[in-house]
DNA sequence: GATGAATGAGCTTTCATTCAT
DNA sequence: AATGAATGAAAGCTCATTCAT
């Protein structure tokens, strides 16, 4: 019998939520759906997450530091700017192939279910930690010359919604080949489109 | 008394259904608030569309080919590919100003609740008058020589995770301008990212 | 199979509520015991009203008309104070023997679960055309003389106060006679203490 | 370290428990909240009352108790009935002002929810001590020749039912005055009420 | 075609009570 | 005595869909 503190059982249904969650949407799953797959009890769920929305809330705002996280080590990291959006499409993907939950969650579930995140997650309250990294390593780029000096969220939309796009088409096994594939292409297209003026 | 056939009927219910998914979501719209805001009663309503999900399906078809068609005129145009891509943005972002309920059905119904569409819209099947048409455009940038030769997909879902990505931010008030204000950097930004190498 | 209007149904359900909630409170009837006992779906209950909470409120609004009625029609009759109080308390009783579940409600769900009807039943708006008819009966026996000019309330809570006790003891079963073997007495004694001194 | 015995631990959960019924409801007072009012876990809760039950029928024969030593007292002080009418009314308000949890208790959870009373306080057993002293008091008065020989139980629910009326109206705010205000009125009528003939 | 009452499964959430520790 | 996680039945309410008229 293996003994699971507190903490740990918390884990366990964010991420046995954030599986289900991601395949099937948040109305579509239900919490006696999340407390069957755990093996736990519906009244017990609720030991743990005052409600389903509050639990759909701490998984975005987990998310969200995951990747920030990610992203900040690479903008920590003393390489050229064409390099880090290598990087940064790397990165994105992988997690993508390795928790794809993480990505489906946040395209499916965080940007759809708006009335959901309303209260608590105004604007891009609850995904800071990630627009934070994006904003940093744009303005890196612009300040060290490599970028064009362009409105952020132009930049910012560009990058998160191609990316997103492109694995929005794999997790709908329209892409012929593997995103790994298309990694070089994308980070190129991208750095293209942001890269200051040759002349 | 105004008499409509049961071909105006069905549009008429595409249209108020269409407004109610795209402000409240699928889950959040009741085939009694359809019913009700078009004067008609629930029973009849299942007399035009067996049910919700069928109505969901006919609507991204509908959507999916008025902005085929849109696309298919840009296409037929005697234009550079450079200026193809501003006239398809803008197209995109004044679709997004004008009938705001196409493109918000297209972002929060249609990519986020997949569950709904997935027995009969399975890859792009209900999109595909409108993949085609980007399709069509891309083959022709590249066979004028004006575009890099690369996987088309790459290239789908920059245009489309792109601007997807920038009318998500506009409609979550995160953009500090108007849509349109953005409208040339972004074109300009895909089509750096798309053009062949200069040399 | 007999049909019911709409309207028909409203009472019948009413009339059901009534009974049970007088019987066994308010929050330990549910709307399946109702519904059940209608013989009608749990789901079709709500078709006639809108929540548990507003037929309550319905169920005391009628109560209590129906009661002011009757003592409206006392008050008009041409008779003593001393008399009237005779067929207040007569009225009261029979209502309590022939509908025992409207005196019930009134003692044991609307003077108890005031949290339900605190919204839209403050103060006495609910039962205003019952504590209204009290008022007249009260203000006509002080302006003929028959009756000590105190605080209403005083009178009024003397009058409630003692009926309902009564009717509550005998719901007890804890009254050794009927209610009417009381009647005469207690007119007596409500009258005594409320008449004008004798001199 | 504050050590309590069993008994005064018992104690402790009655008052808390007291208070949150009183102003909650029996329903809307969980045995959560109870715990956590006292800083004692749910668990605990049952090493001293078997269920919510058994605490509250403790606390109405408690509350009786309470009442009945108090009316003990005047009955046993060698003054005239109608004095001691004058004394029952100010001690009952008294309790009212000074401990409105006791009254609130008797008037909105014994009174009120009978289901729960059903089993073990029929009649007036959990409320006699309270029932027996003003049986007592009535007695008295009718041997002594000041009050009319009449049924006791219309003289009980005269007494119980106007006092226990006065600090409903009280609480509902409905009183345009401060309870003591009525407290000489009261006394009056109710001894008018059930005083022997004058002659 | 049109109506809307009716169904019933299912949802989120609550809570008295138990029990392993 | 004490803890609090766990249980599970049940509550109020919703809603897609059906069907008698």
């Amino acid at each position: 019998m293996t003994r699971m503190s507190k903490e740990q059982k918390r884990e366990n249904i964010m991420n046995v939520a954030l599986q289900l969650f991601s395949i099937n949407g948040f109305y579509a799953t239900t919490i006696p759906d999340i407390a069957k797959k755990i093996g736990m009890s519906v009244g017990n769920f609720y030991n743990y997450f005052a409600s389903k929305d509050v639990l759909a809330k701490e998984l975005i705002v987990y998310i969200a530091s995951y990747l920030g996280e990610r992203i900040r080590m690479i903008n920590e990291t003393p390489i050229s700017t064409r390099e880090k959006v290598a990087k940064i499409v790397s990165m994105y993907f992988t997690t993508a192939l390795e928790h794809p939950e993480m990505i489906e969650y946040f395209l499916r579930v965080y940007l759809s279910n708006r009335e959901v995140f309303r209260e608590e997650c105004q604007g891009i309250v609850c995904v800071s930690s990630f627009v934070t990294e994006i904003m940093i390593f744009f303005d890196d780029g612009v300040a060290s010359g490599e970028l064009r000096n362009q409105d952020f969220f132009s930049a910012f939309g560009l990058f998160m919604g191609y990316l997103g796009g492109m694995v929005f088409l794999n997790g709908e096994k329209i892409l012929p080949e593997d995103l790994t594939f298309y990694e070089a292409s994308i980070a190129e297209n991208i750095y293209n489109a942001l890269k200051a003026d040759a002349s």
